[in-house]
DNA sequence: TGGCACTAGTTGCGTAACGAGACTCACCTT
DNA sequence: AAGGTGAGTCTCGTTACGCAACTAGTGCCA
């Protein structure tokens, strides 16, 4: 059996997963991120196997996450897509969740702002500002629904 | 071979995706978080094979993203300990992602905050309150870091 | 131009993880 | 007592992963 796909979840978070959702693919993004660009780069940082991580950049590169950018020496590097920046909130989520309750030493990352300040990023609701915490929101059905309602509108 | 650990990384998100990196592991505490605390009621929804959701609970419960709350008539419940609240931001950013890249018909689920708009959540400083996308920060080492230096401090 | 090194893979093989369905076992209902 | 439901376990076949060995395309240097 091959691994379910979970595509008629009707769920951005079960899309993403199958895009993102793999053993290793949010790191190859990570290195990309702290500008790791090349294959050997990433494999030694990592620590991955050659064969997994073929596999996962070429995933990524089909999922329009990464593309590659020839060199003129017939090497190549691996960049991020508009889509695959879009991917740091995910990231930062993530790793603030790390920091919180899987580093007992302190962060062993920690970002700066611009304002100067070592922040910790917070969800802020774009139309009012405030905090946006579980308890303040609720779900509803939206547009790109076709099935059954879930959420009540 | 076992599945390679990640724990060598020094960092927050391999940490965070030893716990919950697994294919499954988050789309469960989706479910939980969408209130379907029973384990039939996810493996139905997920459509997940029963012995996969059994570990993927399992290592939840251990990891202490999940607890098992007895019921009165032997059966119990599972649900989110302080640290699987916690990844509701996680859950947010992926969902958001998804919206954006992977959801040409619009969003399957929209979020609605208690100010009574449909809001997009942002990532917010919070020591300025100013919008903290990729290029408004930058990365330094912090107090967890006990090998070598890596993004200068 | 033969030899060596570096980069970026590909191949083969052994092990671990996953998926489906059958089976178990305890409790509940009638 | 028979049947149903919830929550798993067991078995077995398939897929994914990890490692090491191998290949192929430069680049360099003598």
């Amino acid at each position: 059996m091959k691994r379910s796909s979970v595509a008629h979840l009707e769920c951005s978070i079960a899309r993403s997963l199958e895009l993102v959702g793999e053993w290793w693919s949010l790191l190859v993004v990570r290195e990309v991120f702290f500008g790791h660009h090349r294959f050997e780069e990433m494999r030694e940082e990592l620590g991955i196997s050659r064969n997994i991580l073929t596999d996962r950049l070429n995933t990524l590169v089909e999922g329009e996450v990464l593309h590659r950018v020839p060199l003129e020496n017939g090497h190549h590097e691996y960049h991020l897509t508009a889509k695959g920046a879009d991917l740091y909130e995910v990231l930062v989520a993530i790793m603030q969740w790390g920091d919180r309750w899987n580093s007992p030493d302190g962060p062993p990352t920690v970002l700066v702002h611009s304002c100067g300040e070592h922040a910790k990023p917070h969800l802020a609701c774009d139309k009012c500002g405030e905090d946006m915490t579980g308890p303040t929101t609720r779900l509803i059905d939206g547009p790109g629904r076709k099935g059954p309602a879930k959420h009540g509108s």
